[in-house]
DNA sequence: GTAGCTGCAAATTCTTTGCAGTTGT
DNA sequence: ACAACTGCAAAGAATTTGCAGCTAC
């Protein structure tokens, strides 16, 4: 009984609205924007889609330590998160400098590794108007503007 | 003003329990241990002591993807943490590849970094006697000596 | 003696699940 | 048609908080 999976508008509204951010997004924040595409979406909906979507590694999951799971579009270029403390905005950074493998303990299989940078953002840094608490948008690693949240 | 902090049989069970522990221990694992020494010892108290050390910088928190948080001692050499995939144990590695700075975008103030390197341990890559536990799958387990999952 | 703790239970917050109705194929 | 999907509400699980009694200082 293989299960045969169906495409319906809230699950494309859902990879959408991960897909057109440009920094993982938790499942509020997903919900809040594919709700503006499918009207009386549920929280449920996407709690079970995220599940499924990881599953099948089209989506995987980006935790910041303290907070709710965020997602992001799997099959990127490898790339790691930096967490803003001051705005809480997280964004991606390229390059990685590897070579994990050799500070693990001996007879250790490493399969992978996750790497997480915190400080401020350079809208913080240089910014007088620090943008305080906000579920992060787009910005593509690449500070200088943004728009639009609560 | 200045809120005089009390010494209580309580917090010292709690400190104990995390520094006897060679590993990270979660909330409930802390009350399970401190428990031994502390009769009727609630998980409230455990959380408010847990928030009391962490931010008077004596113990920090480390987070496994998934999980809850767990609490070990501050003040260590600097290192990261493994995290066992089949056995769900989390180990800690030594050393460090530092120069994360300058993979941060230009403008961002690095204050820190997090490195978790997952796969299989020691243990459980001989095979031996493999102290299975925890779902390779993303689950809320609880590595040590869990129970329950649904 | 008193402000700071503590345990317990109720309250929150986040995520999962049971159902009955809806919809993709 | 019919199983898969959905929304809603109830269920769970993890963490926090309100309180009245207890205790370190």
């Amino acid at each position: 009984m293989p299960t045969k999976e169906r495409q319906t508008r809230q699950r494309q509204a859902i990879r959408d609205a991960i897909a057109d951010a440009g920094v993982p997004l938790s499942p509020r924040e997903i919900l809040d924007q594919a709700k503006a595409h499918v009207d009386g979406l549920g929280l449920a909906t996407v709690y079970r889609t995220l599940k499924l979507l990881a599953d099948a590694g089209i989506v995987i999951p980006v935790e910041i330590p303290g907070q709710s799971p965020r997602f992001e579009l799997a099959g990127k270029h490898h790339h790691h998160h930096f967490h803003c403390r001051q705005c809480g905005k997280v964004y991606e950074v390229e390059g990685c400098c590897g070579h994990f493998e050799e500070h693990a303990p001996a007879g250790f299989e490493i399969e992978g590794h996750e790497v997480l940078l915190f400080g401020r953002c350079a809208v913080c840094v240089g910014g007088k108007a620090p943008p305080d608490r906000a579920g992060a948008k787009k910005s593509r690693g690449k500070p200088g503007h943004d728009h639009h949240h609560h």
